[in-house]
RNA sequence: CGGGGCGUAGCUUAGCCUGGUAGAGCGCCUGGUUUGGGACCAGGAGGUCGUUGGUUCGAAUCCAAUCGCCCCGACCA
């Protein structure tokens, strides 16, 4: 048990300016953090406690499935690093570490130590040392530990920070089928751990992004003002993130649409977008246009084509196998294409440096276009009557477009619809492909002496993150509403007179009685007004009250209060301990 | 990195446009009256007005630079 007076709950009236969002708000006013510096934030007692709690759950849900836990340093060696299958892909977000000593050599080799923004780099080496039999294999590790990403906007309090609390876990099996096994034990885990957290959550199927690997997994707190936009359709279960999701556009028998006319040039003077071509004098809809994109993959530039009312999801771009994607510059598309962005195309000879093209995709809607414009590769010039086999020079389809709420279903063919979200869990079968390399790789022997990459796993939870998104959806107008399982603590007993003996000592027996039913209680004894304990009380969101006052004393009787209901009970004091030991055994278990 | 906004006491902010040397509420300290949903009275402490430079007799106020924070975008393992 806990005296009020004696810990420190410093909460607000008002909102720091900083705190844009409720769950942030929240974390402030309840005194569960204070910012330090721009996604940096110090965990005041109370905001400890749940962090601890959140912690403990992930910790008893991964050893449950089998998983064991172990802890790496976050200063990591960075040569490890650049060894390994992304150091360009993902050094922009890597703090570097350096001692002063060793600073003159470091400007010219790079980085001496890294924070770790995450640990296969480390672990896959480790355990590739460690592990050479298959008897040694089909072992999952995971460590609770503070990752650095050096967010380029922090925002949202510890929703996105620069310094975090992730529970990442790692997985080496002997082969396909033994890691996804291992794969779905995880996901049932992290089902587990979400529920007993009092989330609503849901799975998605995600983007592996720059992790790579085979498929994998997000796990979603629906909230308006999650970072991610998902996909569903509550008809079929289907769900995705957006970086992911596909739509049944276009019909899975569908053919090209016939050319009908003659391809032509016309002039077109300063209509350089899609809306511009759409209005008079043109009134070509976007359905009808082609949209060319000129990207670089890896310092080589490489062309997309979509229809124009479609647009680009760029997390899809990760299927043409380049390391480094960005959009190309206008002083890079002009010499290339022979015109500026704007009037930009694809139909076949009017590319001026086609040779320079690393490869021409295009969205398989684009087959839906027929008799369609686009741009002529001359300024103030667009082509019409384009068709897409017969005209346009293209290396291969695939799907590149972002998909729209109201496309229909790819399982069910019903409107699917679209909710933002806060990720905060993500699972990956990583496969071989950081297990493979041969100076640093995690391979084994097998039964019949032949060496294998252990075919990995990897498995992430925001802790931190989770933490907040708990409050984000469990709140009201006067604070946080705790679940139980995380809450700082689960019963305040607010004594309205301190000064009473007889109260202070009835508080004691509760809490007391409270604590043997594994409950942890907070006394608040602190002499302020009724007022002020209760809007306190409410703000922090411990989810029993027991409140005990002059006035009940003199009735002989006590106040028990829900933070999530209105109800107030009152007890007989000879009865008290009972019966709130009673209820707690249902809310706990329950 | 592009666009926008904001930096005045621990927190929320007024004052800035139109320059004359800073005010309020909350919080904090003292005393008193209060005591079941953020009390009241009296007194008090606390601010180099983010920083630096410039204009001016005089700058929180005007100008410039810079730093920091917030929002939108880009980015996001």
């Amino acid at each position: 048990m806990q005296y009020w007076s004696q810990t420190y709950i410093p909460t607000l009236k008002e909102s720091p300016a900083e705190a844009e969002i409720e769950s942030h708000k929240l974390l402030l006013r309840a005194g569960l953090v204070r910012r330090i510096g721009g996604g940096l934030y110090a965990y005041l007692p109370l905001g400890k406690r749940t962090l601890d709690k959140v912690a403990q759950i992930c910790r008893e849900e991964m050893n449950a499935a089998g998983a064991i836990e172990l802890l790496m340093p976050a200063v990591l060696p960075a040569d490890q690093w650049k060894a390994g299958p992304r150091w360009n892909a993902v050094r922009e977000v890597m703090y570097e570490v350096s001692s002063a000593s060793a600073q003159a050599k470091e400007s010219e080799d790079g980085p001496q130590y890294v924070l770790g923004p995450t640990h296969e780099e480390i672990i896959t080496p480790l355990i590739g040392s460690e592990i050479s039999s298959y008897r040694d294999m089909g072992k999952t590790f995971y460590q609770i530990q503070t990752k650095f990403r050096n967010e380029i906007r922090p925002r949202y309090g510890l929703m996105r920070a620069r310094e975090f609390i992730m529970k990442d876990g790692y997985s080496f099996d002997l082969d396909d089928e033994n890691a996804e096994e291992t794969y779905r034990r995880m996901a049932q885990a992290y089902e587990k751990f979400f529920a007993r957290c009092g989330l609503n959550f849901i799975s998605v199927e995600a983007d592996t992004g720059i992790m790579g690997g085979s498929f994998s997994h997000e796990y979603m707190v629906p909230a308006e003002v999650g970072d991610d936009d998902v996909v569903y359709c509550e008809e079929s279960g289907y769900a995705a993130n957006v970086e992911k999701a596909t739509s049944g556009l276009p019909p899975s028998d569908f053919q090209d649409a016939a050319p009908a006319a003659e391809l032509e040039e016309f002039e077109t003077p300063g209509a350089v977008t899609i809306a511009a071509l759409a209005k008079e004098p043109y009134g070509i809809q976007a359905e009808d246009q082609f949209k060319t994109l000129i990207y670089i993959g890896d310092g080589k530039p490489f062309a997309l084509v979509l229809r124009g009312c479609d647009e680009l999801e760029e997390a899809k771009l990760g299927a043409l196998g380049y390391e480094l994607v960005r959009p190309a510059t206008p002083s890079e598309i002009e010499p290339l294409m022979g015109a500026r962005p704007g009037s930009l195309g694809l139909v076949k000879g009017t590319i001026a440096q086609r040779d320079k093209l690393d490869g021409i995709y295009a969205d398989e809607t684009i087959r839906l276009v027929g008799n369609g414009v686009t741009g002529a590769n001359k300024d103030g010039y667009h082509m019409r009557n384009v068709n897409v086999e017969r005209d346009l020079d293209i290396d291969s389809f695939g799907d590149f477009r972002r998909v729209k709420a109201g496309e229909p279903c790819p399982n069910s063919g019903k409107p699917l619809k679209i909710a933002r979200a806060i990720e905060v869990g993500h699972i990956f079968k990583l496969g071989t492909k950081f297990s493979e390399n041969d100076s640093w790789g995690a391979k084994y022997h097998d039964a019949n002496k032949e060496t294998k990459p252990a075919v990995m796993g990897c498995y992430g939870i925001g802790v931190s993150r989770t933490l907040q998104a708990i409050i984000e959806q469990s709140r009201d107008d006067f604070g946080i509403v705790w679940p139980w399982n995380v809450a700082p603590y689960h019963v305040v007993v607010t004594v309205l007179d301190p000064d009473m003996d007889e109260a202070m000592e009835l508080a004691g027996r509760i809490a007391e009685a409270v604590e043997t039913e594994g409950a942890d209680t907070l006394i608040d004894d602190r002499d302020e007004r009724p007022g002020v304990k209760f809007k306190d009380a409410d703000l922090i969101g411990i989810p029993l009250r027991i409140t005990i006052g002059g006035r009940g004393l003199k009735e002989g009787i006590v106040e028990m209060k829900w933070r999530d209901s209105k109800d107030v009970a009152k007890i007989p004091i000879e009865k008290v301990e009972s019966v709130v030991t009673s209820k707690i055994q249902n809310r706990s278990s329950g």
